[in-house]
DNA sequence: ATTATCTATAGATCTATAGATAATGC
DNA sequence: ATTATCTATAGATCTATAGATAATGC
């Protein structure tokens, strides 16, 4: 049926893609609820009978995305921590960075995820298992060097995850709360780059302040 | 009184009232599109004409709650971090915990605002304006004394409204993400009342290291 | 023969209103 | 006379599918 997709068919020629594309800003921008199925396939360039020919229903081209966004989140943390390359402290602040930075560079998706899987938990069950699992197995690692790192005295002992929760917090939420931040910030935040590149800052500071030894 | 049998008598009196009470749980819980007029006048118990009889339409019952719920979150900060009778520090670690106290009784406010002044800012600038007023002499009243607390060594100067920003955002983001969290905290977040107990003392933990003096 | 695409429309849902009727206040 | 309430339904969307037709692969 659709299974096997013949490999000459081109981006810009692939419509199952163009609709993919599409669904993921709409779905992004507008939520589950929020978004039509013809505004998808007009902004894919397809008719909106193309939709439910490929993926049957809004439900399941909605899936499709919301996997593909909560693996996106649970990669970001694996991808920012998971360099054991340098020391500890180190690596959290560079890990801060790293994980900020690709915030800064999807700044919808926190929302996104957050509130569908927040609408309906256990329509994405399967895939956050799938997440934690990995999750697991990074925080178990930073856990151990955490206490090695403590026990020389060079960081004060925390638990990694409520670490980890403290730099995602802080990260995240200037994102999903700016248009409520912006005018309370006034001049400070108008110039959006220098703003987040503060905030960046801002939480390495703070986290670094959090581990440091007293 | 002898009509007290009529049925058009009504047991909680106030029907306007009810339907703004219903309605403020629909739209918190599914969002301005998410939510239906049927249902709000069926949890109201009234017919779903009479939502339209005190309200006209979806939008402008919608906008009654969102103001309301803006004012709130503006509010919350006023009332927790506005009260000058103690020294500085002792200051921010009540306002940190006023505020996650707040935030806990109210777990699905700042979700609903965040989404709904993201989705729509045009629809909430005038309350958004009056929120930024007011907080904004709170910001200004608590860098005064910010100052001066510094220039007498006592805490590691910083900008108020940075600071207010690490507080709502160590303190929202748990609330809104924890459908995310619990599972990757597993048995940890199990309890959800020892959870959010923990959090509220690493989030003092992290404010209050944030400000020392080094 | 199968896959991709279009037009047209069914069917479901949802907001909103019209119009009738009862209650209330003057 | 005005306010509150109900029933019934219009009118607007929106999802989904049927059925025809073109393109593609064998």
């Amino acid at each position: 049926m659709l299974a096997n997709k013949t490999e000459r068919e081109t981006p810009s020629c692939n419509k199952e893609n163009d609709i993919l594309r599409a669904a993921e800003r709409e779905f992004l921008a507008k939520g589950f609820s929020g978004a039509r199925t013809v505004s998808i396939a007009q902004a894919a360039g397809v008719t909106h009978a193309m939709l439910h020919y490929y993926f049957r229903t809004k439900e399941q081209l909605f899936e499709r995305i919301l996997d593909e966004k909560i693996q996106a989140m649970g990669q970001s943390v694996l991808a920012a921590f998971g360099q054991p390359r340098l020391p500890l402290v180190e690596r959290i602040r560079d890990g801060v960075e790293r994980h900020f930075d690709f915030i800064a560079a999807n700044p919808d998706l926190p929302r996104f995820v957050v509130n569908e899987v927040f609408a309906h938990p256990e329509r994405s069950l399967i895939m956050q298992q799938r997440i934690s699992f990995v999750v697991e197995r990074l925080i178990a690692d930073l856990q151990v060097e955490m206490d090695a790192t403590a026990r020389r005295g060079e960081v004060e002992p925390i638990d990694v995850r409520t670490l980890l929760l403290d730099i995602v917090s802080l990260n995240i939420f200037p994102f999903i709360a700016f248009p409520i931040i912006e005018p309370i910030f006034g001049g400070q935040a108008a110039d959006r780059e220098q703003f987040f590149a503060r905030r960046k800052q801002e939480n390495v500071e703070v986290i670094m302040r959090r581990i440091k030894k007293q």
